[in-house]
DNA sequence: CAGTATCCAGAGCGATACTG
DNA sequence: CAGTATCGCTCTGGATACTG
């Protein structure tokens, strides 16, 4: 459910206290491009153990940004996917994605003068 | 100054590695608006110990996002400033703002239910 | 398959004291 | 004022074993 403490923060705290965390950032990243099963989830995000993911879904779920839906088969099937909410997230993990690539771009052009273009 | 091995990964976890950290995104959200002293962080960021303060404008000074100008003088004064790599990640932080204004409007409004006499 | 439970090592942080 | 150094403690997070 959505807790009431991030309203006292600032715009900016209440978005950093919600996604701050390493693992969160490349769930969302995981999402958008839709839903994904738990192995999927732990195959795609390089280094996560099985514990912290858990423990990092069940957060997102509790603030309302992802959906878990569990199928009652054998073996057991769990899908997680993005909710409303978490899909208005999209532009700041576009934004992260953009500087990201200008940023890799940068450093390998830095390796001479990385003072050129101002 | 800047490492390459954020090059091996994607363009989210690159971004993710140098501004993942709660407080560095904090810290960001004061250097928007200007030059600042640590003295002025320190009591901007609720919550931020001394220590865990300069830990994290020492590691965003090492990857190039802020810069750092120490005056010779007594007392001391050290100004903190966004360089003009940092400067880009303003769309990301502006991103989070708006996002945050949107949650906590989106809160307050799923609440009406339970304060709608007041 | 997708968890939960338990244990344990180590990172991380606060508090404190000291320095240029 | 703006740090650095050190000491404990907490609490995250990895490894492992077990379950619906």
């Amino acid at each position: 459910m959505i807790t009431k403490k991030e309203l006292s923060l600032c715009p900016v705290e209440t978005t950093v206290s919600l996604i701050s965390n390493k693992w969160k950032t490349l769930i969302l990243r995981e999402l958008l491009s839709g839903t994904k099963r738990f192995g999927e989830l732990r195959n795609g995000i390089s280094g996560v153990s099985q514990k912290v993911l858990t423990q990092n879904l069940r957060s997102m779920e509790d603030d309302g940004i992802i959906g878990r839906k569990v199928y009652a088969e054998v073996p057991p099937r769990v899908e997680y996917f993005l909710t409303d909410l978490g899909n208005t997230l999209r532009p700041i993990i576009d934004a992260m994605a953009e500087w990201g690539l200008g940023y890799q771009a940068m450093v390998n052009n830095s390796n001479e003068t990385n003072v050129a273009s101002r």
